[in-house]
DNA sequence: CTGAAAGCGCTTACAG
DNA sequence: CTGAAAGCGCTTACAG
């Protein structure tokens, strides 16, 4: 059904090389023969055969897209805003998961790195040792944009949110409903977002003056996706949390998943949300507004992030090309978050 | 640094030909040259380029996934499955979403066939009127998976779950929970799960003898996920559904997004569930058991209609070039659902 | 304004 | 057991 270059060339009684010419709407082919081939491209169905086209030029006309976990909730809507602009730019998106493991995220980079992809988006792995993957698919040329959490060793473009301005609200409107016991949780796997939300945390006490005794802030080992397997370390650091004095009475906790799991440990202690315990969480997953009490919580802009995050790699690839000065240098974009209130938090007065 | 064949014939001192035979362990290459070429390879770190290959074999060594919305909780694991094993067996996975729009689909499929996918796996748009993409996908070669909803018009091998026997013991729990008024709610958009459901329900009534008044069963114009955008319809039909006579004491939404809705519709109202309404979903997605009151749903093995599917796909893919006798005719999968008993339906003694 | 020719990096009959 | 050669479907200088 759909025939190639060299077929349409036979038909319109034109070579190959002004059959390609007319349909990249190449000016050195009049109009009238590039309206005749245009047509009779389209009357046969003369599709290119982008393969053959990204072979000749050592590209694919793909990106590709690495997350730890698609079932976490928080890369879906990444992936979509992604996929609308890749789609829309021409581009095709490959897609896989790192498992968060190391070896897997490598191999697959290698793997897109003999596909030719022409661009990656990637959420890494937490705290990987080694990156030296990244390193040779920069070596080769490929740009990267690393989505929420930056990378150790290696310069990429960046796209992330506002952690620190997030934890500050979560913070000062925990304060501003009369609590002063407010404890952390973070989970120690992602280091760069967790610090930044921690010192947001830290200095909105700071700036009202509250002083916390040591161990009000607790870092659980999370790993992975808390919806496929709680860990039960949550369990025991809020456990821990409330057998200090004084007992905290609201948790910022450092992401929704996180949050979900505190909920179950805080019934579990025979403690009701939020009258005897506030929660503020953050990402504002999906799911966070439906649990019980809906989860007052950070609201970072997924979709927009993945939009943002594939115009800035297309541009790259594009620039690539032209003798754009701008192509060199990293771009860096933090998003803006915004406090979703909803019915975790309850106004203290002690 | 990644070199090419042609490069490490000339350091091999060999010609291509036998570094490509060597490469892939071809026997009519000396097991002394052989290994010799493979160890040089791996040090120089010669990567064949599958771009290359593939444009060769006039394939792509990927295949592609489309769902309607990627942020519809029902997907994310699917496609988890289905990269997982896609990885395993040496393909990469690419991804789009159709946006339940048919020519978004039609689209996406023909931008794949300038790709040369080696094969398709798809959750189709509900009730598409035309379905030649497809057709003309089928026409050069390409298999098809087809995932929890049927084709019109194409066949297709096809993964899907056990809708009739789910709804069907969906509504039996429901009798034996001493409800006798048990309505209905479905979604029009997805007319193959939709029937299938719908049959259970009533089937399992008849059983039991049970006669419902007209009206009972309702149909939503159910367009997309339900979580970015209610659309007021499940609203109108629940109040509906309320005014009749006898009230129902039950329902079972043929799928949990609706489900959620119907939640919110029913608090609207003043009642509480599962005390004054007991309600059943089909899915169980994630956020269903964090909803309040947890959903009591009929649990679709997502992750594994994902991995089932790749494997048919991937199958078919490689016993294309094999004569095997098997590559025509269609497989057909039904998973086995199961009711999942939580906390949204309640005894009812009438 | 159009065409002939080389070449992208592989694979595969075909010789030797 | 190994190599020379053609070819997959395009694009791109280079002639004319």
């Amino acid at each position: 059904m759909a025939i190639s270059m060299r077929q349409l060339a036979k038909i319109a009684g034109v070579s190959v090389a002004t059959v390609s010419y007319a349909l990249r709407d190449d000016p050195r082919i009049s109009a009238a023969t590039r309206q005749r081939i245009q047509s009779l491209a389209r009357k046969h169905n003369c599709r290119v055969n982008v393969q053959a086209r990204g072979f000749f030029e050592g590209r694919s006309f793909s990106i590709a897209v690495i997350v730890p976990d698609i079932r976490c909730g928080f890369y879906p809507p990444i992936l979509q805003g992604i996929e609308r602009v890749a789609a829309d730019r021409g581009y095709t998106v490959c897609f896989a998961n790192s498992y968060n493991d190391p070896q897997t995220e490598a191999k697959v980079i290698h793997t897109y790195m003999q596909h030719r992809i022409d661009g990656l988006i990637v959420a890494p792995i937490s705290e990987s040792a080694d990156n030296s993957h990244f390193l040779e698919l920069q070596r080769e040329g490929v740009p990267i944009v690393v989505i929420d959490r930056r990378l150790d060793f290696v310069e990429t473009d960046f796209v992330g949110c506002d952690d620190y301005a997030g934890a500050f609200a979560a913070t000062e409107y925990l304060i501003s409903m009369g609590h002063r016991y407010i404890a952390h949780i973070t989970g120690s796997r992602d280091a760069w977002t967790t610090i930044r939300r921690k010192s947001g945390y830290s200095d909105a006490l700071k700036r009202s003056g509250i002083e916390l005794p040591e161990g009000y802030s607790v870092e659980v080992d999370y790993l992975t996706n808390a919806l496929h397997g709680f860990s039960g370390a949550v369990s025991e650091s809020v456990k821990a949390l409330f057998q200090m004095e004084p007992r905290p009475t609201a948790l910022f906790v450092s992401n929704d998943l996180l949050a979900i799991e505190a909920y179950g440990a805080i019934r579990r202690l025979g403690y009701r949300i939020p009258d005897d315990v506030s929660v503020v969480g953050f990402a504002d997953l999906d799911i966070s507004q439906y649990i019980d009490p809906p989860l007052t919580t950070v609201h970072q802009p997924a979709e927009k992030m993945g939009e943002v995050a594939a115009n800035i790699l297309i541009d790259k690839i594009e620039a690539k090309g032209s003798s754009d000065t701008e192509y060199r240098g990293c771009i860096s974009k933090t998003l803006e978050v915004e406090l979703k209130i909803r019915k975790s938090v309850a106004r203290v007065s002690r």
